[in-house]
DNA sequence: CGCTAATCTAGAACAAGTTCCTACTCCGCC
DNA sequence: GGCGGAGTAGGAACTTGTTCTAGATTAGCG
């Protein structure tokens, strides 16, 4: 359950410490493996996602799986990283069109649930892996976090830093994101409590922006 | 992985409709279960729950353990039931004293996070298996949700109806106060920051109870 | 009391995540 | 072009959640 440090799991795009570039080949097995567990994913969720499967599906052996990966729990964020990098990239082309910020940010994250709405099954096996990881995934999960809460500090508005209300507003947001995707996708709550789940929170940012 | 109705998994206290009414031994199997998950997740967490040792340590069979709870999830939210229906009690006897309905909230979870801290590893055993789990686990899950959502309602005002507003707002601390625990118990905030994230939640509640 | 069905025990068996081992291949370097 | 070590393939082995089976025990009932 350890972390070793010297295999290649972080993205190579992050700290230039010990990560040690991979080489062409082994980039490609990277990938391969990430649209593998994309695809298992997308077909069949969490648990569709087997670690068997993901290595013969990427043609690698399974010690290789996890020298990349060291767990389906590592796997699966990975996953939400790579995703996510994706979306951002999609926001920030297209940003949202309210005037209010709050209102930017709960169509942001709308638009972003609509995504996940076209592979609930991927979106499922993601949000599992990153609500189970626990204290060896820490650093993989902040990253996470840390992505979601810049596509959300875009929306309120590029450029500038955030206020300190408006550092806690995103937090809630953040929070009622998660655990509401979450009841949604365990078949608990419905798309439209959903939506007014991050009306409510967004409402935070809306104030926080207005007292600023 | 599906729930067998015929099987004592409900609670006994609720609905007379499928609930066979269990006989004194199978109640008392049933406490002997939960006490054991409960020492045994209070010493190591989700991890140290295994379902042979528990079975082991309540002195019944596997099977028979199954046949009560039928997956280790069920187990651990069935616990959380459990625990927050002591908590309840507690809190009905000694409610909060804040005058802001906002703040009474706040000042409920931060008892309950104190609770909780005090057996921190029992904690993350329930928070990870109520955030994991699937649709199998709903209606459990679901009443979970529920008594958590009286627990605040109680501390919004004990009698009267909420309104559609205070509802919404309430929506929102639950998701906070699930997802900032979450994020304490993997070790990624710190405590004040638990603290923080619950009083901004708690805000919204104020302002919907101001407002009505 | 004696019967029958349900429940329980003990333990084997199975599934999937994870670890480990051995031989083979690739990479950087002399 | 050859060497040494890191990386990889292939697959056995181990762990723990879950299921299944066969033989006791128990509960309820005539």
């Amino acid at each position: 359950m350890t972390v070793d440090a010297s295999a290649p799991t972080g993205t190579p795009a992050s700290a230039p410490s010990p990560v040690p570039a991979l080489t062409e080949r082994q980039e490609a097995r990277r990938q391969r493996i990430l649209r593998a567990t994309q695809q298992l994913a997308a077909r069949g969720g969490f648990d569709a996602v087997q670690m068997r499967e993901v290595a013969e599906l990427s043609e690698v052996a399974l010690g290789t799986l996890y020298r990349y990966f060291p767990s389906k729990i590592h796997l699966l964020v990975a996953t939400m990283q790579d995703q996510l990098e994706q979306l951002h990239d999609q926001l920030r082309r297209k940003p949202p069109i309210s005037t209010d910020p709050g209102e930017r940010v709960a169509e942001t994250l709308m638009r972003t649930f609509k995504a996940l709405q076209r592979e609930p099954h991927l979106a499922e096996a993601m949000m599992r892996a990153l609500t189970f990881a626990d204290r060896s995934v820490s650093a993989e999960v902040d990253s996470v976090n840390r992505l979601i809460t810049d596509v959300i500090g875009d929306a309120i508005h590029a450029g500038r830093q955030l206020t300190r209300a408006e550092l806690a507003a995103v937090r809630v947001v953040t929070h009622t994101w998660h655990s509401t995707l979450i009841t949604w996708l365990s078949g608990r709550a419905s798309i439209s409590q959903v939506k007014a789940d991050i009306d409510t929170a967004c409402t935070l940012v809306s104030q926080a922006a207005g007292a600023e």
